[in-house]
DNA sequence: TTGCCAGCCTAACAATCGTTAGTTAGACTG
DNA sequence: CAGTCTAACTAACGATTGTTAGGCTGGCAA
């Protein structure tokens, strides 16, 4: 039988999947390193994992998960300015990013290794989710608060720049996580409001 | 016999393998992928190349010395300012990265599949690379034309901001690529510059 | 004590992997 | 016309892939 898809068995593979897909790539973890790195034969995995790809799937939706519920509530907060929702959205990305590592490595570059079902599922979550910072730009343009920037070119410069956080990033390292959020807002907003 | 490595059949492998290691990542795409999208089997390949491994090298190699060659000069003309080398760097760097879109994905992602000798020296040419960045933020930031920003923090930022573009930038999209070459140069620079 | 069952093991499966070897058809070269 | 070279073919190799099936074991419930 099958077991449960939080068991405590079941996070801990998650957690070491997680690491080796991060390190190694998705396609080139087999399901015998996963084993290995836990002390297991590789068959053993499936009484606690219906497929590779579950797995995989599994962290992807946590991540993207977490993204959402955090980042949601600032992107809504229509009564803030559009410069103050903008940097709170930044903010709480880097939090994401730096506080759920491996996952969201996993989340950003593996995620096209899913069947085409999930794949495009998860796709326009994360068409979506770009829409959230496209619209506060677009926004803050409207309202005078940015200069007149190309709204997408903009989004995806700031996407990519906090995505790319979780490749370089160290706990261990000289800046705290909040520190290199404050800074990715800081460079941002200086970047796109209007000279006053 | 082994073939060159620049006949023309060995160009047209690598150009294929570019395509479908970007699409599919280099250790989900094999052998015979690529052999069947060039029409042929797939141990005929093998008169054209020493190993799979050999042509992601190429590609990478090529696609290095491109960024290398471009933005050199760029960096080292120490007679303009800080800001003025910051902003060619940056268009130079996006002039690569749209001209050869392909080569350039897989470089950016592809190249931690080399077994270890070649990744660590395309690890160290990635490292000397990035400090091209940070030498001309830490010199604006010295002559005071550039705010007191942490200088690892923003070349990571402007280097992932960048090197994001070839996963979204279409040719046959709204902006051409010297404007979001432009537009780039134009975020950072305000990102950087210390107020008037 | 008996019986159950979760959790692991071993062994094997069909498919696919990168790579090698031997062969063949056709186009040049003398 | 004979010889050589090129570029492809087919076939197979050993290894590894994800996955399945069946058996063993130790601890808990009745």
């Amino acid at each position: 039988m099958t077991a449960g898809t939080d068991t405590p068995r079941r996070l801990q593979i998650e957690e070491v999947a997680s690491a080796l897909f991060r390190e190694r790539g998705y396609a080139a973890t087999s399901v015998r390193d996963i084993a290995q790195a836990l002390n297991l034969q590789g068959g053993s995995l499936y009484a606690h994992m219906a497929s590779k790809e579950d797995v995989l799937w599994s962290i992807v939706t946590r991540a993207a998960d977490k993204f959402n519920s955090q980042l949601g509530p600032v992107a809504e907060a229509t009564e803030a300015s559009p410069a103050d929702r903008l940097a709170n959205m930044i903010r709480a990305h880097v939090g994401v990013v730096t506080s759920i590592q491996k996952d969201a490595a996993v989340f950003l570059h593996e995620w096209r290794f899913l069947s085409s079902a999930r794949r495009e599922e998860m796709q326009a979550r994360r068409d979506a989710y770009e829409a959230l910072f496209r619209d506060v730009i677009s926004a803050g343009v409207e309202q005078g608060e940015f200069r007149e920037v190309d709204v997408k070119t903009s989004a995806m410069a700031i996407l990519s720049a906090l995505n790319g956080i979780p490749t370089w990033y160290r706990p261990s390292g000289p800046l705290t996580a909040d520190q290199i959020a404050d800074e990715h807002a800081d460079l941002f907003l200086r970047a796109l409001e209007s000279p006053r």
